[in-house]
DNA sequence: CTTGACTCCGTACCAAGGTACAGGGCTTAT
DNA sequence: ATAAGCCCTGTACCTTGGTACGGAGTCAAG
């Protein structure tokens, strides 16, 4: 089954790494390093070694651009495509990975907010004017904290 | 003024690097690592060539572990303490690198706010039962889009 | 004065997600 | 058949914030 590639692509459009990298708007380098975290379907090889890439291969990396903006980690996007691949995969199976993507969002953005609400009392209490002496955003992250006002929390 | 050591610590408590990160709740490689960095003052030797720290060294420690609470990197860290250092610092060159913070922070909340929303509509579209076969979820990142989804915003 | 705990230094390694060579080998158009 | 412009490989490097290791020197208590 190696020996005729040519059947194999004969009425197929097949890619080199440069177009796929084009196409998918990654870098060329990226793709070899997806094929070597297996994020993508090995590609067959013509005799010289180049790779043959095709329309799957350039689906595959705009799943994988897709679930990367959804925050999925490399290691995550490689257990939902293991997921797409399995032929017993359950809908609720993917959608659990999902939900657990989505508590982690939630917890990022409860971090954040507590952050915020901390920057702008910091902010607020500093008038913006006169030398550092008792700059009050200073004193707090010097823990002096003589407001009373306490980072942690 | 290299001689006389033991003149300068007379009446002040030193601590080894292990008390110190004990104290401040680091390790002692972080300890050395943050010297290295220039993030705490270059602390004196003895002969042995053992690091002599102070309290002056542990609330250096500590003003580093809260701005990093508040999200800020070493290297922005090392910019508040230089301004903590200068005497020629204003109130408002403090607030400024606070409010870049907060706009930072600002930032990653909305991007994060986006992520959560495109992923409670994937999930809400997804029955969690039956095989994966039409699981919209997949179909999502898969960029078909039967919906009319679009996880670009 | 010995022994265990401490410290020194340089270096390598970790996660994550790539990027950047160098030194070769193909391919394709002319 | 030659030259530009692809592609191949392995390896090293990047960022951020550290952690781990190993061999050697030091300190303090008994």
């Amino acid at each position: 089954m190696r020996q005729n590639l040519e059947e194999k692509y004969r009425d197929i459009l097949t890619f080199k790494v440069g177009e796929v990298a084009r196409k998918a708007g990654v870098n060329k380098e990226t793709l070899r390093y997806y094929e070597k975290r297996k994020l993508i379907t090995k590609p067959d090889r013509r005799r010289s070694g180049y790779r043959i890439f095709t329309q799957h291969h350039i689906d595959q990396v705009k799943f994988i651009k897709r679930a990367q903006e959804l925050g999925f980690t490399l290691s995550e996007i490689k257990e939902l495509l293991e997921l797409r691949t399995d032929e017993n995969t359950t809908c609720s199976e993917v959608r659990t990975e999902a939900e657990e993507k989505y508590k982690d969002v939630v917890e990022k953005i409860e971090d954040l907010q507590r952050i915020k609400k901390t920057l702008v009392e910091l902010i607020d209490s500093c008038s913006g004017s006169g030398p550092k002496g008792d700059c009050p955003i200073l004193e707090a992250l010097e823990g002096e904290n003589k407001t009373g006002r306490n980072l942690r929390n």
